[in-house]
DNA sequence: CGAGGGACTTAGCAGGGGCAAT
DNA sequence: ATTGCCCCTGCTAAGTCCCTCG
């Protein structure tokens, strides 16, 4: 329990935590900030001890032997997979006489060797799905376009028993530990819980089965795509008569769309934005363009303009919004699932597939991050003429609204959008897209992984390669080679180059300037330090400081002779000609690949180091986040801390110290308990100790679950976990993990996670390995 | 090549819903 | 039942990478 509390030091990783603040939180909230975390020990160094002894077999190869390896590998795994798909056909064969084999089993081509074969106990399971699998595509043959749902409905009651006694066998413990007492009866928690599951059944069999299937021919996205078309943003609604912007302290009635921008503006009055100066005036400028002619005579300085009472009444109107009945509430909730049915779902190849983002962009004043030089510009509202909609041939035209008409109407199945649009503040296509948790996004999401595990076994060979490079004659590869030595390292992005005055100043890997580093022959014992300090994607600062090896120290400072500020650190250097000479050495490889790779591999590490098996659940759930943390702190996920935080940390600690109170009296009571007991003897009194010492035994629970909690929180203050959760983390690794040690996986991943990922968690069983 | 555009992934933030504590 | 808080979800900006064209 003790051990719990301490303050763990960060495992791995260079970066101090402390340091990397976000300029602009800064500036807004200098508050306390936790102690810097103790840098140790260096995670490239580690995985190359990790990785070493694949090398012997790979080294000196060429890339024509090599390639020549990977199509016998492929071979082989074909065979095998031929196997696979022969035993499994089989085993439906025996169960369901009128089969016609209908199941194909998907070939991942990419697939590796160490890819988890099912084990042998899991067959009774393996085959429940499989039954389920066959069912559903059997369904799927039968029903088309408009009549999916209700075939579906139609195989499920013969469906659903059999799975309930699968199922009921399977996860009793689970379930039931997922739910907390309530104060229910037990007939009502049995009720609720039967829904539950019945509703996750249901979900369960609805759900796309699409890693089981066979993969489209390269480039071809979707054969059927139909779907209703975006949904529009709500018209504006004029101000009340009685609302005024004022200007130089009388008041003004502004044309409908004048007035609309200004109540852009209006809505933010309390936002930072409004308050700098690019913002301002990129407003102002936008806003004179909708003012009429008089308007424009009038107002010719924002200092001038007060829109405090416009922002009043938007502010009640928010609050009446909150305030409003509970039917009130049901009804908006109702009509909005109503609009999500209509619009949020699309029919894609006969599946019922969920969009993304069905919703227009409303117009709105552009809030772009960092220093932005077009902040506060006018998005401008977009109209169905602004819109390419894209669907199959033979499927139901999306109608325009009435009275309009859509800008184009295409049938490209190459692409995965269903809509698209330009905006007007940067130039660039907005699309609407499926869901995460589609095929479409989880067949790309599941490549991305098996390039990355692919990586693991060309890891060696590409670091010896670009430590060879480090002294190359020819000063481009050089410079190839740093880079690829900080992506590898350091998991630094890209860095593709930007237009100037377009978006805020940031730069990646390719794109650090001079500026963006300094130095250090020596420092804090250490030798050959770099110091990295630059802004990042979304203006997030990227601060290190990393011992380097000797030659790319040397090589940095070659770099950097004869520059000055603003010059590129690698001016031979730009992320197509990276990215082509990582091409070269492993298909499919690009620098955004280490990112993930490094991630995953540093999570399962990480897990294999921090779980103690020993420990309880809440122990080893702390354990995951921390391995989870490793790889935020890697890829510099960062978050503002929450507004609250200090309050409520405040308030965890109250109670923790108020259940320590309440030990030391269980306790106490649980002395005296026994003294009495001793002295009487009776049974009763036995009893009671009992009950006594049990009840210290659940305080004391509660407390270590608190105390691991106050850890869990103060050491994500300011580190976000989600995004590398969700975009970098292979989830087999956390699937099988939550296997291994039966914690509950609804505690790692929440249903968005688990709807997304929902492919690994069919495949996976307790020995994946990255 | 190198600019420019298109498609798709990755990113943090805001606000609301839902749940636990009171 | 009410309140307070936390997490989830939706939103959309900001990246990466690829393709085409001159």
């Amino acid at each position: 329990m003790t051990q719990l509390s301490l303050p763990v030091e960060d495992p791995d990783s260079f970066h101090n935590v402390s340091e990397k603040v976000k300029d602009k939180k800064k500036k807004r909230k200098s508050e306390s900030k936790p102690e810097g975390k103790a840098k140790k020990k260096d995670k490239a160094g580690v995985e190359n001890g990790e990785t070493q002894k694949k090398k012997g077999k790979e080294k000196d190869m060429t890339i024509a032997e090599e390639s020549e390896r990977k199509t016998e590998k492929k071979r082989e795994k074909k065979k095998k997979d031929k196997k696979k798909t022969k035993e499994k056909n089989l085993s439906e064969i025996k169960q369901e006489d009128d089969q016609t084999s209908s199941i194909i089993v998907k070939v991942e081509p990419d697939e590796d060797e160490d890819f988890a074969p099912a084990k042998k106990q899991n067959k009774g399971k393996k085959r429940a799905r499989q039954e389920e699998a066959t069912e559903l595509s059997k369904s799927k043959k039968v029903k088309l376009e408009e009549d999916a749902n209700e075939t579906e409905t139609e195989t499920k009651p013969k469906k659903k028993k059999k799975i309930k006694t699968e199922e009921g066998k399977q996860k009793p413990k689970k379930e039931e530990s997922d739910r907390k007492p309530k104060k229910k009866t037990q007939e009502e928690k049995e009720a609720a819980a039967a829904l539950k599951i019945k509703k996750k059944e249901e979900e369960e069999q609805m759900r796309w089965r699409w890693w089981e299937e066979e993969k489209y021919e390269d480039g071809i996205k979707w054969k059927f795509l139909e779907h209703k078309g975006p949904f529009f943003a709500p018209p504006y609604e004029p101000l009340q008569e009685n609302v005024k912007l004022y200007y130089d302290g009388k008041p003004l009635s502004l044309s409908l769309q004048a007035e609309e921008v200004a109540s852009f503006f209006a809505k933010m009055l309390d936002h930072e934005y409004t308050t700098k100066e690019i913002f301002r005036n990129n407003f102002f400028v936008d806003w004179r363009k909708e003012m009429t002619l008089e308007e424009k005579m009038v107002i010719t300085d924002l200092d001038k303009c007060d829109f405090t009472e416009m922002f009043t009444y938007y502010k009640g109107k928010m609050e009446e919004k909150k305030n409003k009945s509970k039917e009130d509430k049901l009804k908006i909730k109702e009509e909005n699932e109503k609009l999500l049915e209509e619009y949020g779902y699309c029919a894609m190849d006969h599946h019922r597939e969920k969009i993304g983002n069905f919703k227009i962009e409303p117009p709105a004043l552009f809030r772009g991050r960092g220093d932005h030089p077009k902040q506060g510009m006018l998005k401008k509202r977009i109209l169905p003429e602004d819109i390419i909609i894209n669907c199959s041939k033979d499927s139901k035209i999306p109608e325009p609204p009435p009275g309009h008409k859509w800008k184009e109407v295409r049938h490209d199945n190459t692409v995965t959008w269903l809509a698209s649009w330009t905006e007007n503040v940067q130039g660039s296509v907005k699309y609407i897209m499926l869901n995460a948790n589609s095929k479409l996004k989880g067949e790309k999401d599941w490549e991305k992984y098996e390039i990355a595990r692919k990586l693991k076994h060309h890891a060696e060979k590409i670091r010896k390669t670009y430590r060879e490079n480090f002294k190359s004659k020819e000063m481009k590869v050089r410079q190839r080679a740093v880079a690829l030595y900080f992506i590898d390292k350091l998991a630094l992005r890209a860095g593709n180059e930007k237009e100037e005055g377009e978006s805020a100043d940031t730069v990646g890997c390719c794109s650090l300037r001079v500026e963006h580093i300094k130095l250090y022959p020596e420092l804090d014992g250490e030798k050959h330090v770099v110091e990295f300090d630059f802004l990042g994607k979304d203006s997030i600062r990227y601060y290190n400081k990393v011992p380097v090896e000797k030659q790319v120290f040397k090589n940095l400072q070659l770099f950097m002779e004869n520059k000055e500020e603003g010059d590129d650190l690698f001016d031979r250097l730009n992320t197509p000609l990276l990215n082509k000479h990582l091409q070269s050495l492993m298909e499919g490889l690009t620098a955004k690949v280490f990112r993930t790779y490094n991630a995953s591999i540093t999570l399962q590490q990480q897990l294999q180091e921090l779980t103690d098996p020993e420990e309880s659940i809440p122990a080893k759930i702390l354990s995951y986040n921390r391995a989870n943390r490793a790889v935020a702190i890697l890829c510099n996920h960062q978050r503002a801390p929450p507004k609250t935080f200090d309050q409520s940390m405040a308030n965890l600690k109250s109670k923790i110290d108020a259940k320590k109170e309440q030990i030391l009296l269980a306790k106490k009571e649980l002395k005296e308990a026994k003294k009495e007991a001793k002295e009487k003897d009776s049974e009763k009194l036995n009893k009671v100790v009992e009950s006594k010492k049990r009840a210290v035994q659940r305080t004391e629970e509660q407390l270590m679950r608190m105390e691991v909690q106050a850890t869990d929180r103060e050491e994500n203050k300011q580190i976000a976990l989600s995004t590398s959760k969700l975009n970098y983390l292979d989830p087999r690794i956390s699937v099988a993990w939550c296997k291994k040690w039966t914690v509950g996986l609804e505690k790692i991943y929440n249903k968005t996670y688990r709807d997304k990922f929902a492919w690994a968690i069919d495949m996976t069983e307790t020995d994946f390995i990255f």
